[in-house]
DNA sequence: ACGGATGTTCGCGC
DNA sequence: CGCGCGAACATCCG
């Protein structure tokens, strides 16, 4: 599920779903996602509160409820947020599930447990460590070119993983990162501290453009998924190493950065 | 059946 | 001390 465009395509459901409802009743099964946290205290805190408001901050989901109770969510790899209407059978990897009095259930799925959920006091969220080690969000700061050309500038890492660094950019991972340097025709493995200015230009730009058109597909996809039951891939060449470049139809190759695969066109994107 | 998968954290070596 | 790298986490899918 979870780069920046799903998560903000998360908040923004889940916001219709539940903000301004009433939590009639919140279980948890002891999991992995509940690691540093407690089930038995989501299962307490959240029963009749009122969520207040749902926010986003790079991959984190924070959910804001009546009298301070906050809720973290991490999606990690394999983490959802699904509803479903009372006596609907949950989907398969259940982890928790909040239930509303008009029968309406938002259920978190996770199979892999990557993902995350812990409890905390809502005025708290945006002071937790993990939350204030983030840096721009795309969506809420933009993206500066001037700052990420600094932050380039001091390292010798792959520009690939500099940009999947949340230190750096909050909510870029690997589609992202990759599907951004493809429009900004850098080559991913380029070191961080060689690009110049008109490139951390290019990017910056590439990266906001990548994410408006993942977030714009996002809708169109729910409703293919929903009738067809599949989504097809809707990136430009992520995940499409072997085929050709969607712009001189040069074969697309793949490298490995980071111990994440990175595919690129060695065409338009050179060293 | 084997390899790889959209994320984060930890430990190690330099 | 700080950086960079690789492994680990747990499961599914093609």
């Amino acid at each position: 599920m979870p780069e920046l465009p799903e998560v903000e395509f998360a908040a923004r459901s889940l916001r219709r779903w539940l903000e301004g409802r009433v939590i009639a009743r919140a279980e948890a099964e002891p999991s992995r996602v509940f690691r540093g946290s407690d089930p038995t205290r989501f299962e307490h805190e959240l029963a009749s509160r009122r969520v207040e408001g749902i926010e986003r901050r790079g991959k984190y989901l924070l959910f804001a409820f009546s009298g301070d109770v906050g809720l973290l969510s991490h999606l990690g790899m394999t983490g959802k947020w699904v509803r479903t209407t009372y006596g609907e059978p949950g989907p398969r990897h259940e982890r928790a599930r909040l239930k509303l009095c008009t029968g309406e259930v938002i259920h978190y799925d996770d199979s892999r447990m990557f993902g995350r959920i812990a409890i905390y006091r809502a005025s708290a969220l945006l002071s937790l460590p993990e939350i204030r080690a983030l840096g721009p969000d795309p969506l809420i700061d933009g993206v500066d070119p001037d700052e990420l050309l600094r932050r380039f500038g001091k390292t010798s890492r792959a520009v690939k993983v500099a940009l999947m660094d949340p230190a750096l950019i909050a909510g870029l991972g690997n589609i992202q990162a990759t599907e951004a340097l493809f429009r900004a025709r850098v080559h991913p493995a380029r070191v961080s501290s060689s690009i110049t200015a008109a490139e951390a230009l290019a990017i910056a730009k590439a990266t906001a453009a990548s994410i408006a058109h993942t977030l714009e597909a996002a809708g169109d996809e729910e409703i293919r998924y929903l009738s067809e039951g599949h989504a097809d891939n809707r990136f430009l060449v992520y995940a499409r190493a072997g085929s050709p470049c969607p712009r001189c139809q040069t074969t697309l190759e793949q490298v490995s950065l980071g111990g994440r695969s990175s595919v690129y066109c060695p065409h338009c994107q050179r060293r």
